[in-house]
DNA sequence: GTGCTGGAAGTACGA
DNA sequence: GTTCGTACTTCCAGC
């Protein structure tokens, strides 16, 4: 423990220093590492943060209280364990053969619970590692007896681990490593999901491991550009590299080559340690980046503590029943590292001020956590932020950063009362995305030409407010923060628009001020997107996701208002969906839109899809899945080979295989343009022949468009879903809607407006919010939590596809809301759509869809809703936006008979009604 | 010199 | 068990 406080301390205090101490600790890696291991260190506290239940004060109070101390116990075991742990890691020996565990002892102690389990990974790590490995693996569990538990948390989630352990942490999560340091690990052991995402941040867990691995990893950090250390470390752990796989890999030199494609190998080669190296290399190398990184981390960190702790709390809690150990932090990924290191530098400046307050509270140990991360916000505030040479400073307190802020996996309207966020220029839909290894790619830009622009409607304070920005996942399944990427930030002569990274959960956020004084609009020129390995992301411990193909993201911007009776309303949109990956950009189609969102099984009328790479061989192939991922039916469309054309390809609607559904069905479609080469799946549904569409209506209008329609909806790629699986949320709504109770109905859906938006709302006192929390709780576990347990509950977990569908659904509706895609998506593709949506916005957003409705907070608030919910509770509220909003109804209906679709209809014209009032308003 | 891009090499993994 | 194709990462080079 005491260690661990020095750890804690370090970090944050100077991360200079602290370097000092920690790599005093390391001292063998200690040079490579010192950077990254700083970062650990820092990740350590980090993580502490993470642990969150133990930081957030709020937050962990409140979870203390509902979860249950055991987080707490944890909490403070981990950190110190972490702690521990991590200075543990930092001595090389770590991993190393040594053992050395300087700490060890200690940490033994802290991690002891976890210990136990981990023991058993070791003694897998043992068999997958190599002889060399095992022997440090033993040595490992070993020290695992005190480390391991961090490691062994990674492991033992995911199994993977073994390798994980050290090295997954390193890789992976270096970054989430870092963060958590050990801690993270053990804490949150993976988090998860949620943190995953966040992942990479620093992970600073990973770092222990790292650590282990770092010896080796800061070594295979190669350090290329790092240090030299890697050489070092790199003997040591890494060795195994061998596979390096890349030759040309420099860095590799064994470590990178690990590194790269090493991927998973590495990692998991027994190596997994090694693979610590990964990520260490990772770390080690990105830093390239890194510095903004870097900075971003320290802010991150900073940041994420407040917040994460809910989810991460969430998270813990649930690592700890689950694994016992929960690392929230883990999740951060190497990166973090990197990040770190650099960050050392940066964040010396950032820190510096909070640092060595902190620093003096560096003490603060986890405990000191929330204080800390108080403190860091403060000292945000306090202007220590780099953030520069901004007019807006954000020194400004950020009321909106209280623990009471909904975690970012929830889903929010973009829509409350008079207030509307809404994307006013999309995103292109693709942007590659950068390695930590690669330089910047720039930051996103729009179609135009130019940079998507964001703007909150209604706000007539003159208090400016902080819009964050977070990549977010753009599947069928709820919104939440994406694992493997994270906003990065973009700074230069071209940017514009200030910002500064923090660490939420995770994940790193880009905060960016809306000022009156510029209409409370924002151009987002500041926002980059960088990749996180795979190998690293998925051997984190919470992490279920998985990176292969999974490169698909969106934009998710969130503003908190604070109202004068105490509450903050949060608003959420999510922009279309964004590819990331070089080779999609290339070759996969990408279906931006669709005219037809929903239509009589019948079939036969004309469906325009727009988007990107359609061939004149393209396939439109209709598939409906049952929740356990089945495939109950599929069918190829017809496609109008004469319209191809490289943006938009019109098919026909195919007849359903069930020509007597008394409810609307869902299904998927893609786009083909041969093996392995689809789009995403794009949803459909499939109405009763006999019933009148009211989607239909909206659409009709398109309709008269014939397939010009297309404009019409954009939906977005995940369409989705949301239906079936708001439905389910009904059941959760006690649970969302308790815990947001406090939003209530306001849902109100606005409607709109912003198209992609979605709206939400949430409202967010703290009161409520803790609410939610409790009620939450199990959710909250998860990150999405509250919000995903709720959608699995609908859409019944299984959602399988659909269930994912569904949860997306749900979720996606609000993500779509958020999402863009249909809305937003078209906006910004669609002349049409794009002019509308924002401005327009409400209107437009039919594409809106709904999606971003969402929330199953509205859904809970909202009193139609109420009713709903019995019956489609999400769905409700999501449709309250928009157009788009029907369109949800239409899904949820389908579990739902006509009758509920009258009546939900009728709700939602009431809801959108008072919606457009609010809006406007 | 730095940052942003586009392109492609090399490796791991899955079919 | 081998081969091939795909996806992921890392490099390289040009602007």
């Amino acid at each position: 423990m005491q260690d661990t406080f020095c750890l804690s301390v370090n970090p944050k205090l100077s991360f200079g220093a602290t370097a000092g101490k920690e790599r005093c600790v390391t001292s063998l890696s200690a040079d490579m590492k010192s950077a990254e291991e700083d970062a650990y260190s820092y990740a350590p506290n980090v993580s502490l943060s993470l642990p969150v239940g133990m930081g957030n004060p709020c937050l962990a109070t409140q979870y203390h209280t509902l979860q249950s101390s055991p987080v707490i116990s944890v909490t403070s075991c981990h950190q110190t364990g972490y702690s521990f742990q991590n200075d543990n890691h930092n001595a090389p020996g770590y991993y190393l053969p040594h053992g050395l565990r300087p700490n060890g002892a200690p940490a033994l102690e802290s991690p002891r619970i976890e210990i136990t389990a981990y023991s058993q990974y070791p003694e897998d790590e043992v068999e997958e590692s190599c002889s060399e490995d095992h022997v440090i693996k033993r040595g490992v569990n070993s020290i695992v007896t005190l480390t391991l538990p961090n490691a062994d948390g990674y492991r033992d989630p995911s199994c993977l681990s073994p390798a994980s352990s050290i090295s997954s942490r390193s890789c992976n999560s270096e970054a989430s490593s870092y963060e958590s340091g050990f801690y993270n690990y053990d804490n949150s052991p993976q988090n998860s999901p949620w943190q995953s995402p966040c992942v990479s941040p620093k992970g600073s867990s990973s770092l222990l491991s790292c650590h282990h691995a770092s010896g080796p990893a800061a070594s295979p950090r190669h350090s290329p550009s790092t240090s030299p250390q890697i050489g070092a470390v790199a003997e040591e752990g890494w060795p195994a590299q061998p596979r390096g796989s890349r030759p040309n890999s420099p860095s590799c030199g064994g470590g990178n080559s690990s590194g790269s494609m090493g991927k998973r190998k590495y990692s998991f080669n027994g190596t997994s340690y090694h693979q610590t190296p990964c990520s260490p290399n990772q770390s080690p190398i990105p830093s390239p980046h890194g510095s903004p990184r870097v900075s971003v981390t320290d802010d991150n960190w900073l940041v994420s503590t407040n917040q994460c702790t809910n989810s991460a709390i969430v998270a813990a809690i649930s690592a700890l029943t689950t694994d016992g150990v929960v690392d929230m932090g883990e999740g951060i990924p190497i990166k973090t590292r990197k990040t770190m290191l650099d960050l050392s530098t940066s964040m010396s400046l950032k820190v510096e001020p909070g640092g060595e307050v902190l620093g003096t509270d560096g003490e603060l140990c986890h405990e000191d956590y929330p204080s800390r991360l108080a403190l860091k916000k403060e000292s945000y505030c306090g202007g220590f932020l780099d953030v520069p040479q901004h007019p807006y400073s954000w020194s400004k307190p950020k009321p909106y950063l209280s623990p009471s802020l909904p975690a970012l996996d929830w889903q929010l309207h973009s829509c409350s009362g008079p207030y509307n966020l809404q994307i006013e220029v999309q995103p292109k839909s693709h942007h590659r995305a950068h390695y930590e290894t690669e330089g910047s790619r720039g930051a996103v830009k729009a179609l135009s030409g130019g940079h998507p622009v964001v703007q909150l409607y209604g706000y007539m304070e003159s208090e400016p407010l902080t819009l964050q920005l977070f990549i977010g996942t753009a599947d069928d399944r709820l919104l939440r923060p994406h694992a493997f990427y994270q906003v990065h930030r973009i700074t230069g002569k071209t940017v514009s628009t200030a910002s500064h990274e923090v660490m939420q959960s995770n994940t790193k956020v880009l905060e960016i001020p809306l000022l009156p004084e510029n209409n409370m609009r924002a151009i987002i020129d500041c926002a980059g997107i960088l990749k996180l390995r795979n190998s690293d992301i998925e051997l984190r411990k919470g992490e279920t996701d998985i990176g292969r193909k999974n490169t698909r993201v969106r934009l998710v911007f969130r503003v908190h208002i604070n109202q004068p009776n105490g509450r903050t309303v949060s608003l959420q949109a999510a922009s279309n969906p964004i590819e990331c990956s070089q080779r999609s950009a290339q070759e996969l189609p990408l279906v931006e839109k669709q005219s037809v969102d929903s239509y009589p099984a019948t079939g036969g009328k004309m469906m325009l899809l727009s988007g990107l790479n359609f061939l004149p061989d393209s396939k439109v192939v209709f598939v409906e899945k049952a929740q356990d991922g089945h495939h109950l039916w599929e069918t190829e469309a017809k496609v109008d080979k004469d319209s191809v054309k490289s943006s938009t390809i019109v098919v026909e609607i195919p007849p359903y295989r069930n020509q007597r559904i008394s409810s609307p069905v869902q299904v998927n479609f893609y786009v083909c343009n041969g093996k392995r080469k689809r789009s995403q799946y794009q949803r459909f549904t499939y109405l009763p022949p006999n019933v009148p569409i009211i989607k239909t209506e909206p659409s009709d209008e398109y309709d008269s468009l014939g397939t010009a329609r297309l404009p019409m909806h954009s939906k977005p790629y995940y369409n989705q879903p949301r239906i079936t699986p708001i439905m389910p949320v009904a059941d959760p709504d006690a649970c969302l809607v308790g815990g947001y109770p406090s939003c209530p109905p306001r849902h109100a859906a606005m409607p709109s407006p912003s198209p992609s938006s979605s709206p939400t709302l949430h409202d967010l006192s703290p009161v409520v919010y803790t609410k939610c929390l409790p009620n939450s709780p199990t959710h909250a576990a998860p990150p999405g939590s509250m919000v995903t347990p709720i959608q699995e509950t609908p859409g019944c977990p299984s959602i399988g596809h659909s269930a994912s569908p569904d949860h997306n659904t749900s979720l996606g509706m609000l993500h779509s809301q958020g999402s863009p895609n249909h809305l937003n998506s078209p906006h910004g593709y669609h002349p049409i759509y794009a002019n509308s949506s924002p401005s327009s916005s409400p209107v437009s957003h039919p594409s809106t869809p709904g999606a971003t409705a969402e929330s199953p907070f509205v859904q809970a608030y909202s009193p139609s809703q109420a009713q709903a919910a019995a019956s489609s509770p999400s769905l409700l509220p999501e449709d309250a936006s928009p157009p788009s909003m029907a369109v949800t109804i239409k899904q949820e209906p389908q579990e739902l008979d006509q009758v509920y679709l009258d009546d939900v209809n009728e709700i939602i014209r009431n809801d959108l009604s008072s919606i457009s009032v609010h809006t406007h308003a």
